[in-house]
DNA sequence: AAGTGGTCTAGACCACAGA
DNA sequence: CTGTGGTCTAGACCACTTT
């Protein structure tokens, strides 16, 4: 109950996600009506609804008007594609790991580098170069580049996710991104920094972040060793439908 | 106007969505405070809130505690991330291609396939290879594999993308699939079909494909030429709220 | 200090499903 | 008919940002 500094609604959507996932509800049960739940955990039943819509939104209970609402499944709806950062990956996988700093420094961009970010010619951009190491074997090589005009402070300590620093310079906030996949032979330079001969292929991933006015603000490419990692994404079927629209009367 | 039907907060919804669309609120504008909405709409400030969190969700504006609601966006976000095959995706490049079926046949899977598609030991699957070709030049190998309770019919041309043939056979839809993306250098038999040298590496993309009821019913193993393919992805930032949290008790 | 969006309450009426 | 979830109101306090 109290105590806790969360929100009363998600309080609340955690006691019931709890119970349908431990099995105290079961699927195809239906949960108690809403006034009975807002007397019981002695909150509004405004309060209930606002934490019974988390729980429609994570595929665990459907409402019917008239009817009730009932348990649908017992985990949540898996969690379909989203941003995530080798940090995630490693972190849900209980893997610790170690970042490097080699260097953070403005310099012209590439071509490629231009085109994502969007940078006019001689603009220039942040690129900060980090290793990664897991039991201290190299891991992975990363070279992250921002605009200069995104204002992140190039004397940080650049422990963090980068896209952390540019969220601080920066009001806006990354929304999305778009990811590329590939593989190619290691250059002699990476063979020596991730202690790889040229027979192991490097993953190559290259992610443009947006924010919410589609402005990209970070371009970020890793390479990869191949036999430690492996990109993966969860997608749904469909774009799914459109929400009730119907202004049509 | 017109004793619409439609429940409140969508007409309010609609109509400040209109005045973004048409221009009349331009994107980098503020929209007026929740309170000031609720009195020049005459409805209570909770309308005003539900209205407006259909417009977040829509990408069209986004609110800052303390500061206020802003619009970020003209048009509604385009959808992110969904299942593509590599025919979606030469499509939309405009890039023909052909597909020559190489084999169709029941076997018992290895314990990769079979760990994937839930296949019980004794179990079988149809596997189904194919080899398309860009230019009559090879590009990618493919075998498919479904449980045989799915029902696929082993004599079908298997022209068409595979997931079809599952469909057709149940009347279950897919839903969300997970992709895994790794490299490595291809195998002697692999340089052959793809008449490639074994310093090119492979784009090794595997997708496990689940209907509504988290059912696995395909599992798809691609073998590609890294020269001539990227994996792409867009993904949205967040779900949204983190519903992580402490979740102890 | 003033103003914002986020949360919360304690009521109310409605359309609809089921006995 | 009763009971359900869906909608709606008119207040209130809070954490936070900005002045």
């Amino acid at each position: 109950m109290s105590g806790s500094s969360a929100p009363l609604y998600q309080q609340v959507s955690a006691a019931i996600r709890d119970q349908i996932v431990s099995g105290h509800r079961n699927v195809g049960s239906m949960l108690p009506t809403e006034h009975t739940l807002a007397r019981s955990f002695k909150v509004s039943r405004a309060t209930i609804r606002k934490a019974i819509r988390g729980l429609k939104d994570e595929g665990l209970v459907r409402a019917t008007p008239g009817v009730g609402t009932v348990v649908v499944r017992k985990r949540p709806q898996k969690r379909f594609g989203y941003l995530r950062t080798i940090n995630d990956d490693l972190d849900d996988r209980g893997i610790p790991s170690t970042i490097e700093l080699l260097s953070a420094t403005f310099r012209e961009p590439n071509d490629a580098v231009r085109e994502h970010l969007h940078v006019e010619p001689g603009g220039r951009v942040l690129e900060v170069v980090r290793i990664r190491r897991i039991a201290s074997q190299p891991f992975s090589i990363t070279y992250f580049h921002v605009p200069e005009w995104v204002g992140v402070d190039p004397e940080a300590d650049f422990k963090r996710p980068v896209h952390e620093y540019v969220e601080r310079a920066r009001r806006h906030f990354i929304t999305y991104g778009t990811d590329r996949v590939s593989a190619r032979s290691p250059t002699p330079s990476e063979q020596e920094m991730l202690e790889i001969g040229e027979a192991l292929p490097v993953l190559i991933v290259r992610r443009t972040s947006f924010t919410d006015y589609d402005q990209p603000v970070e371009f970020v490419e890793s390479v990869i060793r191949s036999d430690l990692f492996d990109y993966v994404v969860t997608l749904p079927r469909k774009p799914d439908a459109d929400p009730t629209e119907g202004g049509q009367s």
